[in-house]
DNA sequence: CTCTATATGGGATAGCATGGGATGACATGG
DNA sequence: CCATGTCATCCCATGCTATCCCATATAGAG
């Protein structure tokens, strides 16, 4: 699976291209869909970004519960209904669509954070803040994390 | 098997005819049959969509319920009885059946809206509320999946 | 200082969605 | 069996925009 890393600032065109950084294409993986996956989130006024890899083991989790379940229809109407497939152009932009762009209040300029699996688009003095928070939370509560073993044991 | 991924608003027509968003026509597998299955929704007000090779999918999956047995018979007579196949046209539309946008309450503008291995149709406004509701249940059930390994086992 | 890779800016073109007409296939009635 | 009506299918035109192509600027490495 991808492994996106580091933080790049882009400028957003006014036809509303942005270049994705050169690593993050490279993190990509060979694909059927030259592109991203982009979808809002939930959680913070940022943006979700992934390789179609991660949408097609998302459709494989969620096709494992039980059809017609509540809780796959509820996950599918909440992911898979908000993602946007955006395809990379031959200079390695992506167009952003304009409620995803007013969803993170960005307007000009582009931050691309690296998320190991999963990458996420700020506005950049937004992300600014969230990061302050961020580090007084992890130096507060002291968080410490345990490594995966290599194979994917359970953590 | 196929990713259906976001939402697309297209017209209906005079004619009953509508556009299969090129995405969702581009996720369909290469085809014994050019276009896609529809059935209307037993739980919502929508329709349900998906390529020939997920009813395939879904037959072996019935047939391996115990023969004869309700459940069979009465997933058989919500699903296969009710499902049509529609073809594409060399446009890339559908012409959909007056019942089917009856059950989901459309005439004029139709909603394709991804649901990974599937995709539904609903009527603009009438999703609006059923994905708010979706999105405060995955909230206050605080919903989450495991990713599935990708050689696709147990985790 | 030079070269290369990457990001930025702009124009042209092809694809997509929409609208409409023509034709052929199919069902139905006589 | 034939005629007729309906509608699915095919074809074409149009406008918008996503995609492609090319040029230039900038930053970093040698």
């Amino acid at each position: 699976m991808a492994l996106f890393l580091s933080t790049y600032e882009n400028k957003l065109d006014r036809k509303g291209r942005v270049s994705v950084p050169a690593s993050f294409r490279a993190a990509l993986p060979i694909p059927l869909f030259n592109g991203v996956v982009l979808f809002r989130s939930h959680k913070s006024q940022a943006l979700e970004g992934c390789g179609m890899d991660r949408m097609e083991t998302l459709s494989q989790s969620i096709d494992s519960l039980d059809l017609f379940s509540d809780a796959q229809d509820d996950l599918a109407a909440t992911i898979f209904a908000d993602a946007h497939q955006l395809n990379l152009d031959s200079d390695g932009r992506i167009t952003v669509p304009q409620h995803l762009l007013d969803h993170a209040n960005i307007t000009e300029r582009v931050l691309f954070v690296g998320a190991g699996p999963v990458f996420r688009i700020w506005e950049p003095e937004a992300f600014k803040i969230y990061q302050n928070e961020a580090r007084a939370k992890v130096k507060d509560q002291n968080l410490t994390l345990k490594l995966s073993k290599p194979n994917g044991g359970a953590s």
